[in-house]
DNA sequence: CAAGATTTAGGACGATTGACCTAGGCGCGT
DNA sequence: ACGCGCCTAGGTCAATCGTCCTAAATCTTG
């Protein structure tokens, strides 16, 4: 009944939606139902479809933060770090066959459209990637080659999470993430990589 | 003047406008205002929208066909071929910066509207996909090898496109490229790789 | 040039879109 | 118990969606 539980819900319901129809294909309409709140009711929580992105954005944006944040704190070393990273594809296999990553496809598809709130979805990105270079970086790797491995996994991670999806190749997911995981071990040290 | 030539301007823009703006953003309207078409003309043509989808789809795979027989034909060698691959993503650069991969970003959109035509889409991408493997096949890998090669070179162009344009970091193209031309230079032979 | 087929223009359709308003119900504090 | 402010329901708005029809313009062919 708090204004807040219903804005929550529908920031929840939003971001479902968002994630397997698209942004463009989820109408007020279909939120509401979501929430089995009147059409009208809506615009009392959000003035604008924009306005309702913008929350999902930043929904995703504290999601990603406190995920990374708890990796942080187990307790795991940088590598462990970066293998809970690839890990995600594991955990989040059956969704990803459906819909892609929700990362890349709402940034695809913002880009499109090019709307405004595209540059706050790339910092989904821009999180990862950050994230990753400090571990790399923890591992002994100078600022510039940690930066380019995170990109390099983060990529990959994407390509993986693309292919997959439009093929239907499930095995393929488990393949890459099997070399992605050789791939950061081959790099624990500076050395022992060219 | 000929139905023919109307219809394959039709085709034609539909395609740009599909790639620039998404399937399910751009109209009937859209397409029709591109062309300099009444919109009733239209009908005429193309019965619902779902047709000029699956025309497209045939357009970017008969000309995807004729772009990787081209490549065979111009007589360079297998990892000659491969190179080439890799080369789109620096010839497309610009566009890439700004609306993705073509093949990548329709199939996230089919597969999220669930449209029957994703099945056709995801042939652009295993029409590469086994074009590369044989080129690997060539190169003396085996059968399994050959096919997990490409589908890694294919999620890593896929991956580098969705990332340097969610990000807007074009020299990660550059960067990326450079490294995917050493990873074929590394599996010349099998014997080089591990 | 006449007759038939092909191609075009423009409008109309029902449905749905995002956006907006207002009247009423509910809970809280006094 | 009363009033005020937060919350909700339902309806309306113009615009646009994909689809469809009809009549006129154009081309082809005898």
């Amino acid at each position: 009944m708090p204004a807040s539980d219903t804005r929550a819900a529908i920031v929840e319901a939003a971001d479902r939606l968002f994630y397997e129809n698209g942004f463009a294909s989820t109408s007020f309409a279909d939120i509401a139902a979501a929430v089995k709140l009147s059409r009208g009711n809506f615009y009392y929580h959000f003035k604008s479809k924009d306005e309702i992105l913008a929350a999902v954005i930043a929904l995703r944006l504290e999601r990603t933060r406190q995920m990374l944040e708890r990796w942080e704190a187990e307790g795991a070393d940088s590598e462990g770090r970066i293998l809970s990273f690839i890990d995600i594809l594991i955990a989040n296999r059956a969704k990803i066959m459906r819909f892609g990553c929700p990362v890349g496809t709402l940034c695809n598809e913002l880009a499109k459209l090019d709307h405004a709130a595209g540059a706050d979805a790339a910092r989904l990105f821009t999180l990862f990637r950050d994230w990753l270079a400090r571990q790399f970086r923890a591992l002994g790797h100078s600022e510039d080659e940690a930066a380019r491995l995170a990109m390099h996994l983060l990529a990959r991670s994407q390509g993986v999470a693309t292919l997959a999806s439009s093929i239907g190749d499930e095995a393929f997911i488990d393949a890459e993430v099997t070399e992605m995981r050789g791939f950061v071990a081959a790099h624990r040290r500076p050395a022992a990589h060219a």
